[in-house]
DNA sequence: TTATCATTTGAACAAATGTTCATATATAAA
DNA sequence: TTTATATATGAACATTTGTTCAAATGATAA
């Protein structure tokens, strides 16, 4: 951080927050997680699939979207190692492959119906 | 759910995964918490209100955006009561207002750092 | 009052995003 | 092989989103 020739109120207390940072790099990390539940087409998927996995065409069922839409909505989940996928005969079967995600997603769930 | 003339491979599994699910206006509370954490810059101005209160400059400071970019970005966190405000003479501070928040982003941080 | 500082706001623009539609795989059955 | 089913993919489109810039507040000091 170059503060030298920028305006600074309090450069002692940003010193300190700065030092209390998270690396980008991990900043970036989390906002990956954040973006991919912030859509409501895949947070309602990977709601779905937290108690037990599902097919494509149930999930598209599931979400009110088409089979297309969810397809690729569940890449992006795929992609980042929230999803996985095993294939049994024509049906592709998905569930969740993060478990730290469903920590996220059921304390948001308390915060929103209780509290 | 109107699942009579849609195609659905397992019914049984649907319907119990759908009694799981949370209302649709409690989803979209989700949503708009995680949309919130989902932009580095919003993410960062909340990770920098984590231990200390800051002015608008400061905080632009730490995320390296313009004050008029963050004030933007303030704005719509203060809408979802994430953060909150108080003014000392010309300047504002700004503070956390969700504990919830709080505890989401260590959890989301406590993932990206170790395991 | 005027001048300056800290912040806010509105409009405009560019970039990112999600869905649709059409098409392409992949598997199974006929 | 041909046909049908389940899913995946690419391109296009509309919408949303974040930043910039200029101008407007609100507050203090001169």
């Amino acid at each position: 951080m170059d503060i030298c020739d920028v305006r600074c109120i309090d450069e002692e207390k940003v010193k300190k927050t700065h030092q209390s940072l998270p690396s980008d790099e991990n900043i970036n990390r989390m906002v990956e997680i954040f973006k991919a539940l912030s859509d409501p087409t895949r947070l309602k998927i990977v709601l779905s699939l937290l108690n037990r996995e599902h097919c494509v065409c149930d999930i598209a069922v599931l979400c009110g979207q088409s089979d297309s839409a969810v397809s690729h909505q569940l890449r992006i989940l795929r992609t980042l190692k929230i999803v996985k996928n095993r294939r049994e005969g024509k049906i592709m079967y998905y569930s969740i492959n993060d478990d730290h995600v469903v920590s996220l997603i059921q304390m948001s769930l308390a915060h929103v119906t209780h509290g």
